[in-house]
Parts: C-alpha cells; structure tokens; sequence
DNA sequence: TTAATTAATTAGGTTAATCTAATTTATTTT
DNA sequence: AAAATAAATTAGATTAACCTAATTAATTAA
C-alpha cells in the first residue's frame, strides 16, 4: 500500500499533469503541496524507485500507468465520500473537501465500490467533478467557462474551476446552483463584466473573475 | 490533532486498562499493537510528555483523563462506522472491524456527530459493544457471559468478546445472532459442554469456549 | 553570448516511529 | 537471601518525510 503522503504526491502531479501539460516541475508540486522544493526532490526520486513516476534530474516529472492508476483511484474517493457528506449526511458542497481530503485515503476498493452503489453510482460531485468509474476511467467533459460564451448564447452550469468556501458561498448567496440554464444577456466591454440571466430568475451581474470560474455545458444554437 | 499511531496507542490501553486493570504493562501493549518492547517504552515517554498517559519507568502506564478522552473518542468513531458499514453498505459483522480501524482515525467531531444522527443515534455497534455518547460517555453494562448462567437461566444475547471472524462466521453458522434469547438446557459436567435453546429453534450443543464468548443480559428469575 | 536570475539539486540535519543487541530492574524460584 | 528468570530500559541504528543553507543547472535578459 502507498503512504497518505505519496498518494497526495501522486494527485498533485495528476492534476497538474491535467491542467498544465506533459511535464510537472519541482517548484509547482512544491507549492501544491505546501513543502519545500528539496523535500519533492527527494520524495520524486524515492517515488520513481517504486515506478510511480518517470524524474529525469532538472527535467520534471510524469505519472507512470501505475501511478496515474493510483492518482485517479484517490480521485474517485474524493468525489464519492463528498456525494456522500452532501447527499447523506446533510453537508453543504463548500464544507465537504477537507474531509474528503482525509476520506480519501481509506485503503478499500470493494468500500469504495460499495459506497458507489449505495450512492446510486452518481456521475458528478457535489462541486460537478467527474467521477472516475471502478475502471478508473473518466468521462471526458466538453464544458467550457462561461467566459468563453458570446452574448445571447446559453449553457448549463456544470461546474466550478474555482473550489474555495469563499466562492462556493457567493454563488449560493447569488442564487446560482448547479444544473440551472443560464443565458449571457450582456458583455460590459470596458471589464467584461456579465449580465446573465438563470432560469426563472431576474437578470444577474457577475464579475469576469466569476464568469471565469463557471463551467458550463454550451447548448447547441437551435 | 494526534496521529493515528499515538490513538492506536490509547485505544489499547483504554483497553488493556478496562480488561485487566488500573496500570498497563509494556509487554502488554507491545503484545496487541505488534511493536516490540522498546519501540513502547519510547512512545509512552513521548505521550507522557503530551500529558496523553502517566507514565514512571518500569511501573506501566495508566491514561490521564486527556487521554481517555482521545481514546474513547476513537472508540466512538470505530463502533459508529462499524454500524454504518454492516447498516448502510451492507457488509457482514464479520467484515467491518479492518475497515473501522482506518475509519476511527478519520479526525472530525462534526462527522461523527452527523453519522451519529444519519445512523439514527445507535447504542451498540454490531458486535454489541456499546457506542459512546458525544461527550465519551459509556453506558455501563450489565451483561455477563453466557458461561456464568446455570442449568435453567434465561438471557439476551447481546454482545460477543471474541471479535475475529472465525467466531462470528461460526455463530452466522450456527443461527446465533444478537438479540436471541436463550435458555440453557443443559450443562455437561464432564467438558462443561452447553445445550441451549434459542426462541423458535431447536436445541444447540456449543462448547465452553463459545458460551465463554458469548455475552447475555441475564433474565431476571420468575 | 555573457551575465543575471530563477529553478533544482546536493549536503547535512531533524523528528516520529520503528528495530536489534546489551544492560538494568523486577519478580520468581530454589 | 541468593540465583534464575522475566520484563523493561538504554544505546545505537534505520526509514520516511521533512527542513535550511550551499551549490549547480537552466532560463531569461542585457
Ligand atoms: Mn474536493
Ligand atoms: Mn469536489
Ligand atoms: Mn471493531
Ligand atoms: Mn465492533
């Protein structure tokens, strides 16, 4: 079994890998994980001892097939016990990761399979991550963020970039939930700021910056 | 916060300290944690420092009321996700204990208190050991083992104190489960072989191992 | 393309938790 | 009470995961 510290390592890099390109450095991980660069260096070698990544010296690091298998597999807890301490424990979605950082490393497949069906094998989590099947494949998502919308196109909200309490909350306080339609009424030219209109509900400003951290499934122009 | 190592530590003297009495030896400890000798002694210098036990050199250890806080604490995690195992998951009594043993180290009162109320505040775990309450409070029981009735003595079987699957795969086996009454019928002077008769069921021969593990409520006499 | 800057590694420690081998303390036996 | 046995501690190491300070490698700017 891996240690809490390397399987951390090994979503950090998986994530990276996800969102940056082919190659993940020693500063990135570092500030990831909130260690100090000498301590990666060290753990990236004794981590490619056990074939869990590829480190070249100086050159980055990549996830081996083991270790994306491991990486995903800790992704698919996550986002399964966070359905949980939302949809049955009564947890709201800006209060759940911190748990679900510590859930995740419960060493068990057949648990997690388990916790999967008694969740009715949901798709998403409660922030609209996908979640990995036992296969450990993920659905590719064809999201996009808002911001990339024209004026009068529509989608649905699907997603969250941004995963903090601090914009969690803000979008509750605006009334805007995950599933709701959502049309670009207005693009202010001078700071991009939205005007968007949700399903049922009166016009609705928001920032670039909030815009830039809504993923939404574009509806096709009828 | 503690690591899992240090509540390993206090759960097993909370134990030792319940079963045998008021000091517990460092051989005893090494014994169920599966340490050796040494490793002990520099833990319980250590924890003393952290005012978690007393400790004086060749004398044992004992838990201050800080410790027996943490570790009954842990006890409450264990026996609350054994329920939610066995109640929610669907696993078998004989399958959950492992599981529990990552899962009390999940550190949240919060948590445990939300399963507590999403399990529907239970007494017992589903072995009959009885689950703390929110504020490490124990209800003291009156249970006895079922090898201290005599000839003709009615109980409740309520708990077991041989926790390993081999029992509790035997008593599956046997149509013995918490919550059965039981008389004894007979008691064979020669190996102290019982009869007993559970409701509904015909005659069962168990030998004085198993009535040794097996914990009833005893029926007041008539 | 040399110099300056930034990123990464090496060198050398620390701490928690473990170990084995040697020694000391406590408990039993004779 | 001395000898034998058993239990516990000390001494000295090891490993994972971290650190700081110094050095080297890579990148960017002049
Ligand atoms: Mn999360
Ligand atoms: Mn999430
Ligand atoms: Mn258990
Ligand atoms: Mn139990």
């Amino acid at each position: 079994m891996h240690s809490f510290t390397e399987e951390n390592y090994l979503k950090a890099i998986y994530k990276l890998q996800e969102a940056n390109g082919l190659v993940v450095a020693t500063s990135a991980l570092a500030q990831v994980l909130e260690v100090h660069a000498p301590s990666v260096t060290d753990m990236l070698k004794r981590m490619a001892g056990k074939k869990l990544v590829t480190y070249q010296k100086s050159k980055g690091v990549k996830l081996t097939e083991k270790g994306r298998q491991v990486a995903v597999g800790i992704i698919r807890n996550h986002r399964l016990w966070e359905v949980f301490l939302v949809d049955k424990l009564g947890y709201k979605w800006d209060e759940v990761h911190d748990l679900a950082e510590q859930l995740e490393h419960i060493h068990s497949e057949d648990l997690t399979n388990k916790l999967d069906m008694f969740l009715g094998f949901p798709k998403a989590d409660p922030h609209g991550d996908p979640i990995p099947d036992a296969n450990g494949v993920l659905p590719k998502s064809k999201a996009v963020l808002l911001s990339t919308l024209k004026m009068g196109e529509r989608g649905t909200f699907t997603g969250v970039t941004d995963h903090t309490p601090a914009f969690l909350n803000y979008l509750d306080k605006s009334g805007i939930s995950l599933g709701n339609s959502i049309k670009v009424k207005a693009i202010e030219e001078f700071d991009q700021t939205y005007t968007i209109q949700l399903k049922d509900k009166k016009d609705t400003v928001i920032s670039y910056k909030v815009a830039n951290s809504l993923l939404v499934n574009k509806a096709e122009a009828a």
